[in-house]
DNA sequence: CTGAAAGCGCTAACAA
DNA sequence: TTGTTAGCGCTTTCAG
């Protein structure tokens, strides 16, 4: 087994106690004996049991953060932010994945890792309200993502209808007609809120448009593969809408593949609009206009939150909190052919932090 | 503080043990007894506590993956794989990553976590040989990534000279002579052996070409933005090659996006070959050429190898093992339009899992 | 400023 | 089949 604080102060010559002053830089220590110590300490090579010093202390300082995946980018760029904010904070993060099921997602906020987290930050996507309200598990929760829960727990997320509703608006504005909305979900399950749907259909609606429901096409999942079939599918229907709406920057992406091998052109055939601001988006032959949800404050704002919590400097109400977003306008809807990455960060425009009604 | 192992014993009037053995499944308890105990754990609402049970066996059943940047989609698509590889064998995967800083990799593979996790892999950018060398820390380290080290760890990385040199075959093979490489470091430390710039070497002269210096460009980091600046300095200094082989896709997918803004053809002007494929580079506007490292097999690979050392089933010498890899060939190359993500999956080519000399 | 001892919650001998 | 008990390595009172 491992050197341990005893064989240390064995060593040394000394009591545990004065070893453990050491380590932990007490700072009553007299240098001699702090030479002394870490003479002892070098020559084992010792390293604390972490382990130990948890079990001790009742925390551990990991919190967790469960994606649906990991190789959809937003979640990857968000899942970086996180790590960095937790760092601040002297908090490591372990990032899981649920892989978009149920089951998973019910397991990582039930009994994952319990007492080797101290809190999990979750985006979930199949979880219902219920599934919540029924946690047993007590360590401290923030949720993340589109859906909004009547639960006790505090949900960061971006006004998603309102945010919809400005990129239908900058379509219209553009003067397309036959917006179509592509990633509507097709679980068999009660369909959720959707959002950004609802907030397509209200800009339609407030615009004096119809919303069609022959426009709307449900993806199996969020992926590129998933926005291409889609726009292949409405296509092959025979619908030739003048733009479109993607749930999120990957089906948008997807979709535009579909449009170019078919000879459509972006923008002047078909108007494309993504959500995320995922990297790529900047860097396609076609730059993608999109919702840019503001991620560091999303990252800072959970992490913060839950860091909260985990001080119990905090036992306030659950709050929603909404970051910042902005429409980012490129050339997919016919902005203008900004060097990507460069010269375009007004910085996003201020969130509302102000509560609001506690969701439970 | 939360319900222990004792509180369930007290509540059901049995002992410690009896409830242990619940827990833990142990097969000898009387039915009567397991419910009896089974209903103490749930009006409690027991949970156990994962650290004291680390602490007691001596591991934690936590292993980490450190990557240079999430934000990296081939990282990204590299962890989940892993995660998955590691779920197998019920370990989780604790993901952090170096920013790319020296720093910050010798931190993660000497004192990261001591004791929390049971063992790393680790995709190193500005490693040494020396600083692995020097490490104390003994838990297992697989190594993943384009660098070779003399160091007495498992390192799994398919051929990246063979690999590179593949893809430069491919682009001589359609007939190009003026071959650029983007993505060679510019570190201020020796230049490591690069890899996949000596594939670009040795096949340029092996084909009768001159491997002319002026058509490498050196690129702070390995992003899209790097990509596209290093292709911009390569034209605005006179240049004009007629394809590029990429250190990474990101790298080849900037570079394609500044040769677009220029008005120049991809393929017809300048053929274009990434390294990685990450799902983007099949669904761009212009699909991407690029090797295709075997993702699933690197990380079923380095976990294996791993928990073999974990379990102690294996002391032998560290190997380096090489997954197999593929060519794609897409439309930056002039390769046929076939759908993406379709009809292209003959598999990896096999790897060559024999035993090389250790290299420590 | 340093030492002795208790105990965090669990597992695994060993006993019964 | 179930109970008792001794630690895993650390922090933390409480004395000295």
């Amino acid at each position: 087994m491992g050197v341990s604080l005893k064989d240390v102060a064995q060593r040394a010559g000394v009591s545990i106690k004065t070893v453990s002053n050491v380590v932990n830089n007490y700072p009553h220590v007299t240098p001699q004996m702090r030479a002394k110590v870490q003479q002892a300490i070098d020559e084992l090579g010792y390293r604390p049991n972490l382990t130990a010093r948890h079990l001790r202390k009742g925390r551990t300082g990991i919190i967790a953060f469960a994606v649906p995946e990991l190789g959809n980018p937003y979640f990857a760029e968000l899942a970086g932010a996180i790590i960095d904010a937790a760092a601040q904070h002297d908090y490591t993060v372990l990032v899981d994945h649920t892989a978009g099921l149920r089951e998973r997602e019910l397991l990582v906020c039930q009994e994952f890792r319990s007492h080797v987290i101290d809190g999990l930050i979750l985006s979930p996507i199949h979880l219902e309200t219920a599934d919540l309200v029924a946690r047993q598990e007590t360590s401290p929760l923030v949720l993340l993502g589109e859906r909004e829960y009547e639960a006790p727990y505090d949900q960061i997320a971006i006004d998603n209808v309102a945010a919809a509703r400005e990129a239908v608006r900058h379509l219209v504005g553009l003067g397309r007609r036959r917006i179509a909305f592509l990633g509507s979900r097709t679980d068999r399950e009660r369909q959720p809120a959707h959002l950004r749907l609802r907030g397509w259909r209200e800009e339609l609606v407030a615009s004096g448009l119809e919303p069609a429901e022959t426009l709307v096409v449900a993806t199996d999942g969020y992926g590129r593969a998933d926005g291409a079939a889609a726009m292949s599918a409405l296509l092959d229907r025979g619908e030739r809408p003048d733009a479109v709406f993607a749930y999120n920057d990957l089906i948008a992406l997807g979709a535009m593949r579909t449009l170019i091998e078919r000879g459509l052109r972006v923008p002047d055939d078909i108007a494309v609009v993504g959500f995320d601001d995922i990297e790529e988006s900047r860097f396609g032959a076609i730059s993608l206009t999109t919702v840019a949800p503001d991620k560091h404050a999303i990252a800072r704002l959970a992490v913060d939150r839950l860091v909260e919590r985990l001080s119990g400097r905090s036992d306030s109400e659950p709050r929603r909190i909404s970051p910042g977003y902005e429409l980012v306008v490129r050339e997919s809807t016919g902005g203008g052919r900004t060097a990507p990455g460069h010269g375009r960060d007004p910085g996003p425009r201020p969130g509302d932090d102000s509560p609001t009604p506690p969701p439970a």
